[in-house]
DNA sequence: CTGAAAGCGCTTACAG
DNA sequence: CTGAAAGCGCTTACAG
């Protein structure tokens, strides 16, 4: 019986050997090199097939000091938003030859340490990075070292000194929330909460801004009690709604931190027994699949991650061509999805006040 | 200014050199070799902290003829399925030391070709393989060779040779399907479709096989307008939903292919003017998120994609040590998640025949 | 147009 | 306990 220990791997020594030629030749040939003449290269082409070469990139890049693998490092893949944007990652990087080397931070910075401590020995061309929450730019910084191009996704890093020297692919969260909180101003609402994310991520305080700037454009100065902070994810929305409700005067809306919080907000909703799009106007963050199946379908604002993706391993790649170039800041523009009835008129609401 | 080109790579032989031993005796205290003097092992641990030494994986690897990478080859993470899947995959390798590979084929057997020769080159100890619909299993094993292990996950390939030399990872489909049968004959159903899904991909074939399997127990045979063929997307389930009620009799219930095939049913209803959960009852099949926010909640065939991931990762890294045992096929057991109120009974349908 | 030689960063016997 | 030497599979000047 035949079995994977019996064969090993074939080198150019071999085909070199099989055809007559020197190794330097065969890797000439592989490398479509314009100096070997055409029925030599016939000759060492025939011969790679039949003897089943493959090529050992790995060996190649060592010598040549070049790398073919990009490292993302994203929160976890089980969060549609992540794994959408490692998807159009992947298809560009696949597109430009790279490979992928995927890393979980699971949101916990000593899991991103040990994880970008692991992909950097696998020598990394360039690290595409969403960072874990609660990061240090700093200490980030002297883990990757200088040779290593970074391009930081979503999140802004707190760093002690004020040097931006990664490059930087952010959504543009302050107009995303002033369109969302502009869309239930139009609706008639003049009490919109914020609802969910954590103050200390830059992406939250990005969004509650526009929300403030969309409320002070109408004359309105937000409540306390109408921003309320919960991690994103749908399970500690859903158990921090009764928040919104324990002070007059309590909001009719809310803005949401994310898609994630605005499904749980409708499911504390229902637990309250109100109904979200009946008595309670709900706006999500992100549009992930969830957003159109759910009851009522969701309006939020679309940030394509699949074409963020696509974006950042753009950004990368151009970096790898041109490692010198002054540190880029890219913000990418998002738009409103309008969906049928999650955004309820407040002429409907007990005791809406207009 | 500092930029990434000012800086080469420090190596072994920069420690050596900076603390006066050899690069053997550096690589010996890399390795925790226990030969190494502890004041000898102090020393060259401090220059290796002090120099921001970064070890070489790969340069290792080639020297050592192994490999600490695995390749990971889905259809697509924009597939809530594959995400988790993935994410399981990731996890347990990590664990493991192993760095995930990704590949994208995009259920495209010429993408699957050209991703696969890629990954090759990169030399992974293992391929964790999800084929792309009409893959064929001799022309894989061909490009992929005898040297690297591989998992087949999800679907079975075709071969034209009997032999299976892969290991193979399959959800128990037949079972999962029988027991959604199952349930909905026990709801009172008695004229249920199975709706979506390709017949000659193998998962679709096994499901279609416990559906078959559970009304033939119950003394029912399926009509033909009751097996309806569709991409297992949720547009074109959503286009073909008009077949299920061209002939009579038709059914008053659906087994899905899966979740995104029920979600495109459940939205075809409706631009029917029927409702999923009042004149239609409907399940899935793999329990994606969307199945527990949709409208109504989908009761569906859980798969824990993660936990599969998890499992796929296990196989393949005991098939890397111990490349020689017989391959092993493995059956992931599955469990009905019933939900609300998808599964309607047939006591309030109009039309249903007891 | 082709080959001999050196070297990428590491590890592994083999001496001492 | 430590070092000199060879070698993993490839590429790159350098001769010829």
């Amino acid at each position: 019986m035949m079995t994977s220990a019996d064969h090993r791997r074939i080198t150019l020594a071999d085909v070199a050997l099989g055809c007559g030629v020197s190794r330097a030749t065969v890797s000439l040939v592989l490398r479509g090199s314009p100096l070997v003449h055409a029925e030599t290269r016939a000759r060492v082409e025939a011969e790679l097939k039949r003897q089943g070469y493959v090529y050992n990139r790995g060996a190649a890049n060592l010598r040549r000091k070049v790398s073919s693998g990009v490292a993302l490092v994203i929160n976890d893949l089980s969060n549609p938003f992540f794994a959408e944007f490692a998807a159009g990652v992947d298809e560009a990087l696949a597109t430009a030859g790279y490979v992928t080397l995927l890393g979980s931070t699971g949101e916990s910075v000593e899991r991103q340490r040990a994880v970008l401590a692991s992909l950097l020995e696998h020598d990394p061309a360039g690290i595409i990075l969403s960072p874990a929450e609660g990061s240090d730019g700093e200490q980030l910084r002297s883990l990757i070292g200088a040779r290593t191009p970074v391009l930081v996704f979503n999140r802004e890093l707190q760093a002690r000194t004020g040097d931006a020297s990664w490059d930087f692919l952010s959504l543009d969260n302050v107009r995303g929330a002033q369109l969302a909180t502009g869309h239930l101003l139009e609706r008639g609402h003049r009490r919109i909460a914020f609802f969910g994310g954590h103050r200390d991520s830059s992406s939250c305080r990005q969004r509650r801004e526009g929300y403030r700037a969309a409320l002070s454009e109408a004359g309105i100065t937000p409540e306390p009690q109408w921003l309320v902070e919960c991690a994103p994810t749908r399970l500690e929305a859903a158990r921090q709604v009764s928040a919104l409700f324990v002070r007059d005067p309590a909001p009719t809306a809310a803005v949401c931190y994310n898609d994630a919080v605005a499904l749980g907000l409708m499911a504390g909703l229902a637990a309250l027994g109100r109904r979200a799009g009946q008595d309670f106007a709900v706006v999500g963050f992100d549009d992930i699949p969830e957003a159109t199946v759910s009851a009522p379908p969701l309006t939020t604002v679309a940030v394509d991650p699949r074409a963020r993706g696509r974006q950042a391993a753009e950004l990368i790649l151009q970096r790898l061509r041109d490692p010198d170039a002054a540190p880029h800041r890219t913000v990418a523009t998002v738009q409103l999805h309008v969906r049928a009835s999650s955004d309820v008129l407040p002429a409907s609401l007990p005791g809406a006040t207009p």
